[in-house]
DNA sequence: CGGTAGGGATAGGGTTCT
DNA sequence: TAGAACCCTATCCCTACC
């Protein structure tokens, strides 16, 4: 009984996007309140439009590195304060993402302060923690096949060339007495190893 | 964005709660002050510790049952066809919930034709049915303990008081040789069941 | 300005419908 | 199973009032 479903017309997403383009994503209401689109979002709550433009961004990315990327923004929003109890001396570090994601009403600014650019060997520890990593950020309900880890890493790491052995063996590591478990479907052939930490 | 969530720990609540034991609500900065807390709560304001003191206090009116009654509707929309041959003389009924949520369409109504309401002896494959049911239903990332597979089953089906160390062998024998497996916690004493299907 | 109460907005997870 | 639309609510923000 509730609403059929009132899908998006080209008009609204437009109107939507030009908002978005004048105030900036996060400003729901003031796009809302705006004289220049009330009219053809009147049937729009904010929470609509964030949940449109979320819809929007989300299969704008879908060329290529999809998930790899979508996992990347969860794992830099952390440090808030310093927190620089960072003990883990990481020899991989993260890639920059193209995202200018900047706000200016924040005045913490950028996210990572420490963005050590060297890419040497992984240490086998911090490869462990950042397989881990993977299959978190990638939250697949069934658990991630290598082929999606491998991408992960790769999208989110520099990496030598030996990553996906290493990775490989690591998993088989992790698996056999770690925190992982492997996951054998019953219609495909993958295994896929999810974590039960 | 600078900092776009940061999830309330079971530390920083249990500081919180504290707090509000030795200073009163409404003491915020008090609270923030205390050294025996400001530790705990160094990443949160005076307004977090009032946005999430209200929080608590809403969520503490709804809490407990929520769980196995939000699961409860998600099962029964399964019966599909009719499903008749269920060979297994079920002994175990489902409770009539008290929302009226009765399903006209599945034929069958009642899942066992025999609802022989002496609570007997529960046979020994339904129980497992009705466990596989309670994990899958109530849908936990990391898979369910005793205690909430324990729930599960008292909240929706009427259960002879051998119940929990019925479940509790079948439990073990399902992981050990069947389709679900054990999940031992870094971080916690309790052992989650979760299916491999 | 510093603090609190309360209303309201946003972010992100989850669910439902197709 | 995926994708789009919608729901839930913890967290965060803004303003009025001391």
């Amino acid at each position: 009984m509730g609403a059929p479903k009132q899908k998006w017309t080209p008009e609204e997403e437009a109107a939507l996007k030009a908002g978005v383009l004048k105030h900036g994503t996060g400003k729901w209401r003031t796009i809302l309140s705006d004289p220049q689109f009330s009219s053809v979002l009147k049937s729009r709550s904010n929470v609509d439009l964030k949940d449109k433009w979320r819809n929007i961004s989300v299969t704008a990315l879908w060329g290529s590195r999809k998930k790899a990327k979508l996992a990347l923004r969860r794992t830099l929003p952390a440090p808030k304060q310093d927190d620089n109890n960072n003990t883990t001396p990481l020899s991989i570090v993260p890639l920059a993402n193209g995202e200018g994601r900047t706000n200016p009403t924040s005045p913490g600014g950028s996210v990572t302060g420490s963005p050590q650019t060297h890419a040497s060997k992984i240490s086998i520890t911090s490869l462990d923690r950042i397989i881990l990593e993977a299959i978190t950020n990638l939250k697949e309900p069934r658990g991630s096949d290598r082929t999606s880890i491998f991408m992960y890493i790769e999208e989110n790491f520099k990496t030598p060339p030996n990553m996906k052995r290493n990775v490989s063996v690591r998993l088989k590591h992790l698996s056999s007495n770690g925190p992982l478990v492997k996951i054998k479907h019953k219609y495909r052939f993958s295994t896929n190893f999810t974590s039960v930490g």
